[in-house]
DNA sequence: TCCTTGCTAGTCAAGTTTGACTACGCGATT
DNA sequence: AATCGCGTAGTCAAACTTGACTAGCAAGGA
């Protein structure tokens, strides 16, 4: 699973409605096009054929006042919310190395409620310490290290992330735990998209995690 | 970057000539299929693709003893070589959030002189505490990370498991520096591949590691 | 003998991703 | 008055990825 779909699900969900610039630029002032392939084609890709699909509600809307070509508002529909919360608990408790599900998981779990967040990222961590041990215990070859080489590293290096992912996540539930944030139910949320005409200050000179998918 | 080609070219090029199956295998042997987008489809495409652009060269080959379709055998040729230390010089030192080129290079990485390995692996741990550096800087907002409020997390993370993948780098370095795994020019090299007739050890009951991609 | 299973080797259509490109209008500059 | 660049909004072809599918042969069992 990439990331894509649940973070254009996420935009389209907090603004209500929305065209795919609008969609693309909340992308941009998270950042996600640094650490996810948030990028046109992509964006407007995940728009139609979610649309075909029908998780959003395509509507035609006379040429923008800024100039350009006509756009497509989208709506959220029923069945694209259930999606959006089916995509949001998967990338939380599911074990992908991969960073960027993770991370949009990250930025929409205040959509969630606290006890379900905090129940979501235990179960992520059993998911990985489960991992752990069972990749530990099944590529140790029995006749020592040697016998494979410097494949070992490999595993090494998988395990050694593993373990800096759990202890992440443990921290992240104690700070949950601890009253941080604000999560759905809980009063006013946190507003995470540009409102119209604000600037965005993350636009440009970001520094680029190398070549990151 | 996605690692497909880096690893088709370094296993065309252990064996000196492979046909598209052979490949196949080796990689299921490494267990990339795991951690890699190795699949079938997409190791024909590649295989295919470079043979286009010149990296590989094609020979059609009579149907196997083993029945089956006509195979394809690819040798090879010098700018593949060319293609695969550049590619491998940059798995290994470009930091890239993601695992799967990383894992690609170490699997390589005795290809290399020894002397490189470890000066490539310097240039990553300097990448990763540059970008680092240059996040924490530019993403910490001037009123408080209140201000930011669960977004700040994502961030957290990066900057996580970016210092556990300097870590484990260093590890790595003086491993190498004290003398373990052989490199190449220092004899008999590390056999990575499967003999021909050898059983794969690790063909199935792999656990798997989630979702990866 | 026929049938099923499994291995060898690879193809294919559908879906996704990428990066470059188009087209429009506005304000500022020559 | 022409045009240059910028922001808005999105399209497109080419490449890549995915998962299911094909097809030939051999070994073994009923």
């Amino acid at each position: 699973m990439s990331a894509i779909r649940l973070l254009v699900l996420g935009a389209v969900r907090q603004h209500g409605r929305a065209h795919g610039y609008q969609v693309r630029n909340d992308l941009e002032y998270w950042g996600a096009h640094e650490w996810s392939n948030a990028k046109p084609g992509s964006i407007y890709h995940a728009l139609k054929q979610m649309a075909k699909q029908g998780l959003l509600l395509a509507h035609e809307v006379a040429p923008s006042t800024a100039g350009g070509p006509p756009r497509t508002e989208y709506e959220i529909t029923d069945r694209g919310a259930q999606e959006f919360f089916t995509l949001l608990r998967a990338s939380l408790t599911s074990y992908d190395q991969g960073v960027d599900v993770l991370s949009a998981g990250i930025g929409f779990i205040v959509d969630l409620e606290r006890a379900e967040a905090v129940s979501l990222l235990r179960e992520r961590v059993a998911a990985i310490e489960g991992w752990r041990a069972s990749v530990t215990e099944h590529y140790t070859p029995a006749d020592g290290p040697e016998s494979i080489g410097h494949i070992g590293e490999i595993m090494n290096m998988w395990v050694h992330s593993a373990d800096a992912g759990a202890e992440w996540t443990r921290g992240l539930i104690a700070r949950i735990e601890a009253g941080a944030y604000t999560f759905a139910g809980e009063g006013e949320p946190f507003v995470g998209v540009l409102s119209l005409g604000q600037e965005n200050p993350y636009a440009t000179g970001v520094p680029d995690p190398g070549d990151a998918h």
